[in-house]
DNA sequence: GAGCCCTCTTGACGGCTGTCAAGCACTTCC
DNA sequence: GGAAGTGCTTGACAGCCGTCAAGAGGGCTC
């Protein structure tokens, strides 16, 4: 195994890699718009720059390009509060920030977190798709739990529960906000603002 | 309209009624089990005493027999704590009562709840039936509401939270336990019972 | 008892699905 | 410069889908 072919061995991964990307991205789109139930491969490479035979070059089946896209998208949207816990430097200041980018991320990003929903209640259906999406709900979880552990931090207090069951109650009001907001009541955006904003306090203590 | 002919329609009715029911029943043990992705109608009749073709007799199309499945499942399900909110004495009665209910109806109806899941995820997607999903999601925000205020009455304390925002930390923390229950760790079912006995008291105050 | 209506079955339709084999264009290697 | 290999397209396959028309069976009314 020379240094040539080690580069050689990279390069061709790197590239097959960098086309599931691509793949995994129009796949994204779709999903997002169509829903898991009504999306097909052919769809997904309509919106690429692709035929649909070549979905299966890079992916064994469907259930493999799905599983892929989940993971991917989880790279995407993991680190998300990093930069407002690195930099808020005082506990009213991240949480306002939170509840800033909690509506930010709902305005900006609707259809990725309704495919995420969708995603999560079909591994409750397909073993298949379930490894895959407790890994990036558990990642979600510590995204959050790193949030309430700084703010109580900032606060000079602790958390009152535990990680999982924090992510949880603040899961349950996003995806009734992203619901809320998909039927344009146009009331979801503030709410969800002021709920998040009220919640943090109660979810630590002295 | 004579009597004789208002007790034909109204037998007729409720006979078209009743086989509605009888068909809503069979489609929504398939959809328990093979999620909304998957079921088809040939397999939700299968799961009947009829054949495909009755389906498009007694509904015009699938949304419409899924639309109606959803509202036929609310009925079941949202009077389910109701018996507790009435015959608890003590705050502490209730709040144990509550606990081990939530932990029975994941027991017991594990594939109703992943569906109703499904079914919201769904209404993200399409129009449809986001009408209905949100009624039933009202419906069990407000059984939810019974529960809690009855609680506090008890404490002598006032709920501190809205009632939609009530609902959607308890559902939250009750899909995360579904999920669970369903990868089947073993550890969901006293995880939700200590979750939900420990949150009740953060949700009143004096 | 003929005709009608309510229920339900059967069979077919056009269309869409995931999958895969065959082959084309292009690059890389000997 | 032929050979081998990679990347991608095309077209076909078997099968399932929702939908609906045609009609059978049986109870009802007149």
């Amino acid at each position: 195994m020379n240094p040539t072919a080690g580069t050689v061995t990279r390069t061709r991964e790197t590239k097959a890699d960098a086309r599931r990307d691509q793949l995994a991205e129009s796949a994204l789109m779709t999903l997002g718009e169509r829903g898991y139930a009504k999306t097909s491969l052919r769809e997904i490479a309509q919106n690429s720059l692709f035929s649909h035979g070549v979905l299966h070059y890079y992916f064994d089946n469907k259930i493999e390009l799905i599983t892929y896209c989940v993971r991917y998208y989880k790279a995407q949207c993991v680190t998300r509060y990093d930069e407002i816990v690195a930099t808020s430097t005082t506990a009213d200041e991240l949480r306002i920030r939170f509840a800033d980018k909690l509506v930010e991320t709902l305005t900006d990003e609707p259809q990725m977190h309704r495919l995420w929903y969708d995603l999560r209640t079909q591994a409750m259906f397909e073993v298949e798709l379930r490894q895959a999406v407790l890994e990036i709900d558990k990642s979600l979880e510590m995204m959050i739990w790193r949030v309430i552990t700084r703010f109580a931090e900032l606060s000079g207090a602790e958390p009152t529960l535990d990680a999982a069951t924090t992510y949880a109650l603040l899961d349950g009001v996003f995806e009734k906000a992203l619901l809320e907001h998909l039927t344009d009541t146009g009331t979801a955006l503030p709410t969800l603002h002021t709920r998040a904003w009220s919640l943090l306090p109660s979810l630590i203590s002295t």
